[in-house]
Order: structure tokens, then sequence, then C-alpha cells
RNA sequence: GCCCCUGUAGCUCAGGGGAUAGAGCACCGCCCUCCGGAGGCGGGAGCGAAGGUUCGAAUCCUUCCAGGGGCACCA
């Protein structure tokens, strides 16, 4: 019995009360209701509000209504015992083979356990790093390298068709400063006032050298030309690396300069000139995106004649919808929010909805913090703190844990000394630790030849309180995976996580799992090697949405 | 000046309107004859402030205070 079940159970009796005439609903019956895990073991298994929520419509009073609820609740199959409290909460309590059944539920989904159809049939386009080719993804990047991936991940789980996306910037003038400064450090000359600094430049354009030693003996524009090129080209390869290594892997690169190549801008200009939403003034073209809640109209078209930053963005959007997504998202940085509302009004200006048809989340700063002092960096001194660097420090398990266990909402520091250790300080290891001590009990018992419970398995064997316990937060992981995705917070993944390797380690200091010494195995022995195998295949689910590893040693 | 995010335990943070606000760390006191003690049990301590909506507010609304980040015909 999973908390999904008991909503349907509790829709299905308010359903029959209505066909019954004993209840009027005018709203109709809902389609689920609200199921919690109560705080208080006094509580039951499970709580509803829904008679609260329901009563005044039914011209009732909550707990009459709930009395009338409880009545045929109790009838249900596998529901044991339905007390009324408060003001009207039903408390449930699911009988012990209800509850158990979970544990063999868990293991014949195997990798599949926690998924649902929330999404499907949407095809979801995320777009987020997209950091510019112009040196190394720093520490701001890498926060939506972890969080949009895992995004990515429990949206597919949650039966989303999702493509992960990198807008390559390889257009205008931060690309031209990376050039001059790459032809700059290749003729050992200084770096220019508004360049890139720090050794990757030197390095890169060492590089670009190796690949074209003729370069320094062209005309001044043609070596310029050969850096960008070779540069960007370079530099972009060095990027994609670091997120493979990170264990992030982008479907689509798409390369800003299309857009401008292919006419692309043009037309998406054309279309929403065709919209009555843009106009010309002191020779510039503007959008219309006050109209739209913009706090002002945005230069599309610049007076030379070239397109602003925001002709790429509104070409970019038009073509992934014309690809056929109906759910576009964009990451950024907090430093970027003052875009949110220009895109929002852009978004409209096609006649598109703000908000779904475009999302643009917003992620907090990241401080990097090592013995209690942040790290400060500056890209002009090349102070830059890199992905790579992040990974070097803590590897890429921690990181993309520590990154992927906070609400984006909130600004983090991460503790670069907490995150490299191996201890129970560091969440990574604590859930990375549960799991690899559960493989280790299926290994043990595989040494001894038992094997978890199969056909035969009686689920009221799991009658011990913890072991109650350990099922229901099983029980919970579909929906923290559906609401991860629904709220876009992978973070709550994580913080389920650890309540799940925490549940376990409270199980398995008191249910012995294995026999005792030559003690005969017995259906218990066996029924608890299940759940040990379903807590398993959960935190090794979970583990995955985020893109950690779980071990089977540590 | 305007916009966005945040303010919860000593610290780092969870808490999508519900019952007695949680976890980890830190601190104090316990628990190992056998499955991984990188574990478990117990203890103290908290919702920035004031109003409002609600049967019910850490959660929603308003104002204020504090911290962080933004406000280009740059990309």
């Amino acid at each position: 019995m999973t908390p999904a079940q008991l909503s349907d159970a509790i829709v299905a009796t308010l359903a029959a009360q209505v066909e019954a005439g004993t209840l009027r609903l005018p709203d109709g019956v809902p389609s689920e209701v609200v199921v919690e895990r109560p705080r208080s073991k006094e509580h039951g298994d499970y709580a509803t509000n829904v008679a609260l929520k329901l009563a005044k419509r039914a011209g009732m009073s909550p707990r009459d209504l709930a009395q009338a609820l409880a009545d045929g609740l109790a009838a249900t199959d596998g529901i044991e015992r339905v007390d009324i409290a408060g003001p009207g909460f039903l408390n449930i309590t699911v009988s012990a083979g209800a509850q158990g059944k979970v544990a063999a539920d868990v293991v014949a989904a195997g990798t599949a356990y926690g998924a649902s159809d929330a999404f499907a049939g949407e095809r979801i386009n995320l777009e987020f790093v997209s950091a510019n080719p112009t040196g190394p993804i720093h520490i701001g990047g890498v926060r939506w390298a972890a969080v949009g991936d895992a995004l990515g991940r429990i949206f597919t789980m949650t039966g989303a068709q999702v493509t992960r996306e990198y807008y390559f910037n390889d257009h205008g003038g931060q690309i031209d400063r990376f050039s001059s400064s790459l032809l700059a450090s290749a003729k050992g000359e200084p770096i220019p006032e508004d360049g890139y600094g720090g050794q990757y430049v030197d390095d890169i354009a060492k590089d670009v050298l190796a690949r074209r030693p003729d370069a320094l003996d062209l005309p001044e524009d043609e070596a310029r030309e050969v850096f960008r090129a070779e540069g960007v080209d370079l530099m972009f390869a060095e990027i994609k690396k670091s997120l493979h290594d990170f264990g992030v892997d982008f479907d689509v690169y798409f390369h800003e300069d299309n857009l401008h190549t292919s006419g692309a801008v043009k037309r998406a200009v054309e279309r929403l000139t065709e919209l009555g939403n843009t106009y010309e003034k002191d020779g510039a073209l503007w959008l219309r995106t006050e109209k739209y809640g913009d706090d002002k109209d945005r230069v599309i078209i610049k007076r030379d004649g070239e397109g602003s930053y925001l002709s790429g963005d509104l070409a970019y959007y038009l073509d992934k919808r014309e690809r056929g997504f109906d759910r576009c998202f964009i990451m950024l940085g907090a430093d970027h929010h003052g875009y949110v509302g220009r895109m929002m009004a852009m978004c409209a200006a096609f006649g598109d909805v703000p908000g779904k048809n475009l999302e643009i989340l917003i992620g907090q700063m990241v401080n990097l913090v090592r013995d209690g002092q942040p790290l400060r960096m500056s890209k002009r001194a090349g102070t830059v703190v890199t992905i790579d660097d992040l990974v070097e420090a803590i590897g890429v398990d921690a990181a993309r844990y520590a990154l992927g266990r906070f609400s984006s909402d909130s600004t983090i520091d991460i503790d670069l000394d907490l995150w490299a250790r191996q201890s129970s300080d560091n969440p990574v290891f604590y859930v990375q630790y549960a799991h690899a001590r559960l493989a280790s009990i299926l290994r043990n018992a595989g040494d001894l030849g038992l094997a978890p419970a199969g056909d035969d398995f009686d689920p009221a064997l799991l009658s011990h309180e913890r072991e109650g316990d350990l099922l229901r937060a099983l029980a919970e992981f579909p929906r923290v995976v559906a609401a991860a995705a629904q709220l876009r917070e992978p973070h709550r993944v994580a913080r389920y996580l650890e309540d799940t390797a925490s549940s376990f380690h409270k199980f398995y200091d008191s249910c012995r799992v294995l026999p005792m010494g030559d003690e005969e195995p017995t259906d218990l022995h066996r029924a608890r090697l299940l759940l040990v195998d379903a807590t398993r295949i959960v935190l090794a689910n979970g583990l995955g949405l985020l893109g950690v590893s779980a071990p089977e040693r540590m």
C-alpha cells in the first residue's frame, strides 16, 4: 500500500458515497487527495486532511465527514484501522501485509522504481551551463551543470522526453576580446586592457600555435581570425571534456553563429513585426517588451544593423519551439536574473505562455570555502575556480551531491574541507556508505547461499516498527521524484536519500538480517533480505538521479 | 531608486497551509560475543520584526529590518 494507492482508495470512497447519495460534492470528486506521513507515530502510518478540505463544500462538519469516510475506508483491503483526530484528520494504519508488499514491488521494478507518468508526453528542452568559450567553466556554471543534469534525469524518470542543450556563444565582442588576448599571448605581448588573463589563455595560445605554426606570420586580421577559430574550438573541446568528466553530456550544442548566418534572427524579427510587437526608434529596431511586463522596451537590431544579444535569444527560442519543444527551460545564475523579465516578455510577444512554454530557473551564487575562508576569484587575475578545480578538490560524486542537495534559491557555501572528508560529516558519504553496507549484506547472503524471498514472500513478516518505517520511506520515493520534477527541485531527492539511509541504519540496528552463526535461515531472514535489496535499489536509483555513483564497496 | 533571492538550533541546511517545526555536524551521557561503529539510543537549544488572510501560517499577502545578487543599442 503506497500513498498513491491510498489516495486512490480515498477518492474511490468519496466517489462511492457521492454515488450512493450520502455525500454531496458540488465541484465533483477530486482526482487525488493529500496523503502524508504524520510526524508523530500516534497519528498512524498515513494521514489525510481531505475531510477538512471538503467539509465546507459538502455542507458537513469536518468530523462528520471524516467519520463517514472512515467507515467507508475501513472496508478497504490493506487498511487496518482509520482513526479520526483533531479537527477532522483521518489517521490511517496500514496492515503489515499491505505495507510489506512494497519491498517486493521495489525489487520487481528494479532500476525503474521511482518512475511515474507525471510528465508523460512532454517534450522538454533543458538549456544550461552555456558558458562562453572564452575560458573554463567556473564555479557559477557548475551549479547548473549538476542541478540541470539532475533535473533532466528526474524529468526523464517522470516520463518526459528530455533534450539537454548547450547554447554555444561564438558570436560577438567577448569572443573578439578572447581572440585578441590569445594573439597577444602568442606574440608575448601584454594582454589587452579588456582582455582575458590567466594561465589557460597562454596554454590555449600555445595550442593554437601548435596547430597553426604559420599563424603569427599572417597579417594581423587573418592571424586574429585563426586564433579566434582555433582558440574557440580548443576551448570548447576543453569545456565539453570537463562536462563529460563531470557526468554531463549534452544532446545539442547550439552555435549562436548559426542563428545569424542562417537568417533565423531575421525570421524571428519578421514574425514579431507581423505580430505588431516591434517599432523603429533612433535608427534601431525595438521589441515591445514593456507591453508584456518588462521594465522597458529592448533593442533587437542595433543602429549599426547588427542584431543585439536579445535578437539571438529570440531566434533561438523560436527555433526550439519550431523543433517541437512544449517546455523550454533556461537555467541561469543569479547575476542574470535581470534577463528574466525581457525573456518572458519576448515569449509573450510570440504569443506563447511565459512560465509554461518558457521557464527560466535562477540559481543563486555558489561560494567555495577552504579553511573557513571564502575563495575569492577574479577572472581578470586568472584566479578562477573551475569545474576541474572543484572535481580535483573533492571528486565528482561529492561535487555533484554538494551542488545538488541545496535549494537553488539559496546561496551556498561549499566547504571543500568538509566535502573532501571521508566521514559521516559528509552527507554524500553517509548515503553512499549506506548503499555499500546494503551491498555488503547482499554479498554476504550470497556467500551463505541465501537468496531474498521470492514468490513465497510473506509481506506480513516485516512487521517490526523499524521495518514499517523503512517500508514507508521506500514507498515515498516515486512521490519524491514527482515532486522534484514538478517543483524543479532536485535537492528533494538528496534529502530524501539521507532520510532513507537513516531509516535503514535504524532498521539494521534492531533487525538482524542474516542468520547468526550456524542458525538455520528462516523466511524472516529472507524477507528482510528482500527489504535490504529494495532499499539498496532505492538508494542506487536516487543517487543515479543526482548523477552520483552508488558504490558496492567503499 | 527599481528588481530577484535569502533570513529556521551554536554551525550548515530541510520543511510545496495542517497536529508536539526536523536532519547532519558540534556539545554532553550511553550502546559493540557474530551481518561494514563511516552505525544506533538519549539530552539541551530555533521560525528576523510587526500586521493581515485562514478552522489552522515557518509556509500565502503587506510593510519594515538585515545579508547576497542584479539593473547596457556588452555578450
